[in-house]
DNA sequence: TCCAATTATGAGAAGACGCGACGTAAAGCT
DNA sequence: AGCTTTACGTCGCGTCTTCTCATAATTGGA
């Protein structure tokens, strides 16, 4: 039974108003207040109320008036994307990757770095660390200027943040790393699976963005399955949602193995496929069955909208697309779309932005 | 991101206001204006008006005074329950079920006959129809005293309500189920997949009421998987959510050929189980595997928190459920609870009438 | 340069809603 | 009969939104 929250007085009109105004000036950027009212479906001076809300509180400001057109220039009123900032973490086995974004998501520092897959959990977290800081450093915020940040990894990450299972990186299990990164900055801290973190920003700005329902499948050194439905992450009870590990899957392959089997680099098989090399395209082919396995059995469990394919080994392009398309309409009987990730290897640390300002957006901002 | 709706002016309050004593009126039964006050978080003042409202729209009325108190006796309003009724049926491959049910979900007439399997669609239907007229008759209701009719069937049902496969009943492919349901009582119809159904309505009232994600493994002559996520029920972009027909595990026996091995029917080979037969035993055991390989697919995809196993296979009891908790530990990490189906054969109709409840309670009733 | 047309602003009035307060009504208890 | 207890009903206040109308600040053409 859906539970209906306290609703009591005209405060909440006030507050329901004022968040479809910030809602509309987020979504239609800098507006005269008139165009305002009409995309919140208010009236002008309910709209002026809101405003002069927002703007007490640094999320709003006047712009520069209209000009050109005939009659008394309007006032424009703008969103103060600069008001607060969230930091995105890709903690990987062989990677780290740190951003800092502004309120609109939009990306002001980065720093990229390459680890070493055996670096002990500590010396991890320090330049992780560092990373992020080195990010906040460069914009020259205030203190508390951080608002959220989240973190994601490989492994299992459960609902409050920590790190139940990690086989890829050692010394990972048990660390409660949402906790940490919250302390980095003194803000609330979060961190989620990898492949889930990338299936949100591909929903977010990605293939996915039309879409409210898909899997996503990471592939290539790290490897997982992400699942959003309805526009949500779902991780389940444990955070283990889409971890098909146990599952006896006939003729499932590990990628790793084909890899390791055809006894060349990733890159150079694709490459080789690519020019028509036939046993390069066998490889491709096996790479793509084993991906359709795993990917069909969330793709039968859930019926998606969507398939989005991402990780080192989407490389491939159309070449491993093709393929498991080809294999993904052999395992259902209504095999839905398969794309390639948009963002690649930002995709995670870019979802953990959105995952970030998802929290800034219903605690901070009441929307 | 999620749409803001329409928000606009103190009507809007109103409308909350009305919705939230209604559901303190409905969840605590009949009560005092001040408990009903409390209940809904507003004032008695408030929650007076909402109720003159619900009044004049039938939906709550004054009842018998309480009594034996000290002071002025308060005045005690009750849900009218019977002011509407709404239609749940299970129109499966040998049996048809038909419920009428008032407000509060209450069966008030219910109507049950066995069909022979390969009885043809239109005298499927007639049937079906004549059952559920029948209980309308009984329970003398007004005409348009029906304001929601929902079936539920063997198959894929997609959003629309059409039945787009079906292997088990002749004719039902490409059948407009929820169309005619709603056209035989001139209301809102709707149709939706047997296992869906019946995880709804454990979810509803049964095993399932304390939680929120859910897997439904129906066994027996009908077979399948509900999924119940959040709450709601997740039928996929086709409808075939949980069909796992293609998902090429190994070691998946299906149930029927299990049986037909074993030549026997499949009470008498439980009760023989029981008794501790040990080739009874065995093939218990070969059922537990075959239903725990299917589970486990969802289990690992959605990692909810519990299973609940209903169908005739289920009247095996803890002994299949046993076998079965014993294969999903092998086949999942950390494995979810595992229990029996609170209301067996009728879950599918009750599902049916809750799914019916759910679009009066949002269309009709503005909750 | 001036005037009309255009567009937005700002103040005031009206309508709706919810809530607190206060007096009143209706029961039980002594 | 009088006191206590509990609930009812009404009044007034504050908040919120919208409508209306006079006013202000531009542009463009005469």
């Amino acid at each position: 039974m859906r539970s209906l929250g306290v609703t009591n007085d005209t405060a909440l009109l006030r507050r329901l108003n004022t968040r479809a105004t910030l809602h509309a000036l987020r979504q239609g950027g800098p507006q005269t207040l008139t165009q305002l009212a009409r995309a919140a479906g208010l009236s002008r001076q309910t709209a002026e109320v809101a405003l002069s809300d927002l703007t007490e509180r640094g999320l709003a400001e006047e712009a520069a008036p209209t000009e050109g057109r005939a009659g008394r220039p309007a006032r424009r009123f703008r969103f103060r994307s600069e008001a607060g900032h969230v930091v995105g973490l890709d903690v990987g086995p062989r990677r780290i990757l740190a951003m800092l974004a502004d309120l609109d998501g939009d990306v002001i520092e980065e720093r990229r770095l390459d680890v070493d897959e055996h670096l002990p959990a500590a010396e991890r977290l320090a330049l992780a660390e560092r990373a992020a800081t080195a990010c906040v450093e460069a914009a020259e915020l205030a203190r508390g200027g951080v608002w959220a940040a989240t973190a994601g990894t490989s492994g299992v990450v459960d609902r409050s943040g920590r790190v139940s299972v990690s086989h890829l990186i050692p010394g990972w299990t048990g660390l409660d790393l949402g906790g940490l990164v919250g302390r980095w900055f003194g803000c609330p801290g979060f961190a989620a699976n990898d492949a889930n973190l990338a299936a949100v920003a591909e929903h977010w700005r990605g293939s996915a963005r039309h879409v409210e329902d898909l899997v996503y499948v990471l592939s290539g050194y790290r490897a997982g399955h992400g699942l959003l439905l309805d526009g949500r992450l779902r991780t389940g009870r444990t955070g283990s949602a889409g971890e098909l590990g146990r599952l006896p899957l006939t003729g499932w392959e590990d990628s790793s193995v084909v890899l390791a089997e055809a006894g060349r680099d990733a890159e150079e098989v694709f490459r080789a496929a690519r020019a028509g090399d036939e046993r390069a395209l066998a490889v491709v082919d096996r790479l793509a069955h084993g991906l359709a396995r795993g990917a069909s059995a969330l793709v039968l469990v859930v019926d998606p909208e969507l398939v989005v394919v991402g990780g080192g080994f989407s490389r491939a392009g159309e070449l491993l697309l093709g393929r498991m398309r080809a294999h993904l309409a052999q395992m259902c009987l209504n095999p839905p779309e398969v794309t390639l990730s948009t963002f690649g290897e930002e995709s995670i640390a870019l979802g953990a932005v959105r995952m970030a300002l998802d929290h800034v957006d219903r605690e901070r901002l009441g929307l």
